[in-house]
DNA sequence: TGATAACGAAAACGTACGTTTCACTTTCGT
DNA sequence: ACGAAAGTGAAACGTACGTTTTCGTTATCA
């Protein structure tokens, strides 16, 4: 009734790879089966739908991005530089095994208007994360202004990954600029 | 073999309300059809496929929205504020009859990893249309600096759009905030 | 090694969708 | 008023997709 890690997690690679790059609507499950090298039978033996399967690559991805900038976060001194190395492990996730053609959960939202709760779950923890944890770093860099700036690198954070979309393969210098300029201000 | 003007208007109509709220690939046809109040055959007639309809309703949107655009930078005077009248067009169209739910053109992007040509000259032709105003605008702010500020404001633009995907019914508050924040710094 | 659990291959099912066709009716210009 | 153009309604087609089922095969571990 279980499945092996190792089946798991080819089909969680392949999910997070042809979603996250094709769009989930435009994946049909043959294809996730193909790249995972695994039989219809056993996916459906391990989630219950092509959905669960997606929310479970989400929450996969949603620990290595938290891991990710956790790391970078740790790898800086100062509190400026602690706020801003959010780019940093935007660019090391990008550049990593999960790097997608912009912001798996964004792009999950887009596809759903009104998304079941499963999912809703899983974008309303991300957002909440990223904004809770931009707002406790701004809060270091400016203290009471934590909020204001927090949402103000939120904006910038969701922009980068959304300018993405416009002209593909950029990288997060002009994010990076705005952001300085904005913790210069505050 | 043409459409009458009232149906071709109740047909992009529709399909503008309902590709760019729920998503094109979640959108049947039938479900087009039944709002804009018009048979299979006759849409067929007006249309090569339901992609050209998608692209029709896009280049009718990049009409509004450039007509919007232009109104809001026309009723300033000084060069700030004509620059900063983006926020203000984005408002008026998202309160205005194609308020949708983000950006039509990010969200056809993110539906399709590699778009058809059509569609990819309508997105390419959008991201370069707002470029080259949000430049020739901050050139009369900031000379010499119109090329950054322009690309920086394009990122706060998109940022802005995309952000409502994360919390819906958000003003541009934090936009223009950080807007205004780079024009004081240029 | 042998029992148990996981997996593969392939076929089948039901359904939803984009598109076409056909016979008939309405609308519009002259 | 009349003929052409445009629209309707419903049915049908082909296909693609998510999911289930069956059965024979392989891996795992006590």
């Amino acid at each position: 009734m279980a499945l092996r890690t190792s089946t798991e997690t080819r089909l969680l690679d392949a999910a997070d790879e042809l979603f996250f790059t094709g769009g989930v609507a435009a994946t049909p499950v043959d294809a996730v089966l193909a790249r995972a090298g695994v039989s219809a039978a056993t996916l459906y033996r391990g989630f219950a739908s092509k959905e669960a399967l997606l929310a479970a690559a989400l929450e996969r991805r949603h620990r290595a991005w938290t891991r990710t900038w956790d790391d970078a976060v740790a790898q800086q001194t100062t509190p400026q530089a602690r706020l801003l190395a959010v780019f940093d492990a935007l660019e090391t996730f990008r550049d990593g095994p999960l790097g997608s053609r912009w912001c798996a959960f964004l792009g999950t939202a887009a596809e759903h208007a009104s998304p079941p709760p499963e999912l809703a779950a899983a974008l309303r923890l991300e957002t909440d994360h990223l904004r809770h944890r931009l707002v406790d770093l701004a809060e270091e860099v400016a203290p009471g202004r934590g909020e204001q700036l927090g949402e103000q690198l939120l904006l910038v954070v969701t922009g980068d990954l959304a300018m993405r979309l416009r002209t593909p393969g950029r990288s997060t210098d002009v994010a990076r600029a705005v952001a300085t300029t904005l913790v210069r201000a505050a």
